[in-house]
DNA sequence: ATATCTGCCTGCTCGC
DNA sequence: TGCGAGCAGGCAGATA
């Protein structure tokens, strides 16, 4: 499930393989695939600028449109001349001068957007991890008062941008908070705590290439390697790294969370 | 305004 | 061996 980190190596593998370079055809081979506009209104454009906006990828091109992608579960890019052979669930292609580049999504949950005006298809972006806005006074002020959960505040795209439930998860065990308390009910001790604990995590998930779980793979097809790294997340009822406790395994918003008992009492 | 619930999707794992 | 149930979970949109 790409999460910040994972969806960075993409845009660093992309900034790579397609800047600069003109679109010669595109094949959409899953045409839901494509939430707004029409893809091929793109051919012939040149990519001019990839960067990154929570989970979305932006691309800019030489002429008034824009293209942006969310890879939600299991959407991937992937250059096709990398690969040893061409790989399942291929959903939309896109020819370049010098290559094609493939947009791979098994549970096809994901989606590009081709927005003509440049209007952005998400609604509110949080603040970015890595901004010098993200300190503990502005995290401060987003959790003020909330009832939520501190584990769904994280999750919240609206207040941070980019954290999933991989990283949500091990940045609460890093900062010794549990994850059920309210996120309102955090001090400024734990929120600066919890701060520092997500750059921390987030900067040594990128230097390891993010994580494979299941479906994440590189541009190349290789795996990233945060999953080795990892202390708490899908780790139930194995021993704490740092204190020999069972991880437990909770359901918060439907979705697991996993924390340490004993570290984050 | 904030909080909670549902649907979207496919592949893998588990129990019978 | 086959098969259905359960699970993985990010996000939009609906509802409370």
């Amino acid at each position: 499930m790409p999460e910040l980190p994972e969806v960075e190596m993409i845009c660093r593998m992309l900034r790579e393989r397609i800047l600069n370079q003109k679109v010669i055809s595109v094949n959409v081979l899953l045409p839901r695939i494509i939430r707004e506009g029409d893809l091929n209104t793109i051919v012939g454009s040149v990519f001019t600028r990839v960067y990154r906006q929570g989970k979305f990828i932006c691309f800019d091109l030489d002429n008034e449109l824009k293209m942006y992608a969310h890879l939600r579960m299991t959407g991937t890019f992937l250059w096709q001349d990398d690969l040893p052979k061409k790989p399942s669930h291929v959903r939309v292609e896109i020819e370049f001068e010098k290559g094609t580049l493939l947009y791979r999504d098994i549970r096809t949950l994901g989606g590009i957007w081709i927005a003509e005006n440049g209007k952005p298809p998400w609604k509110k972006m949080g603040v970015d991890p890595f901004d010098d806005e993200f300190t503990s006074e502005r995290l401060s002020e987003m959790f003020d008062k909330r009832k939520i959960a501190v584990k769904q505040a994280l999750l919240d795209q609206s207040l941070i941008a980019g954290l999933g439930n991989i990283y949500s998860s091990e940045a609460l065990f890093k900062a010794n908070i549990h994850p059920g308390r309210t996120a309102g009910s955090l001090d400024i001790n734990e929120i600066t705590r919890l701060r520092d604990a997500i750059k921390e995590i987030l900067t040594a998930a990128i230097e390891a290439k993010g994580t494979t779980f299941r479906d994440f793979q590189l541009s190349d097809g290789k795996e990233g390697g945060f999953q080795d790294f990892l202390s708490v997340y899908r780790k139930e009822g194995l021993l704490c790294s740092r204190c020999g406790t069972q991880i437990e395994r909770i359901v918060q918003a439907q979705r697991s969370t996993y924390f340490c008992p004993k570290c984050q009492g």
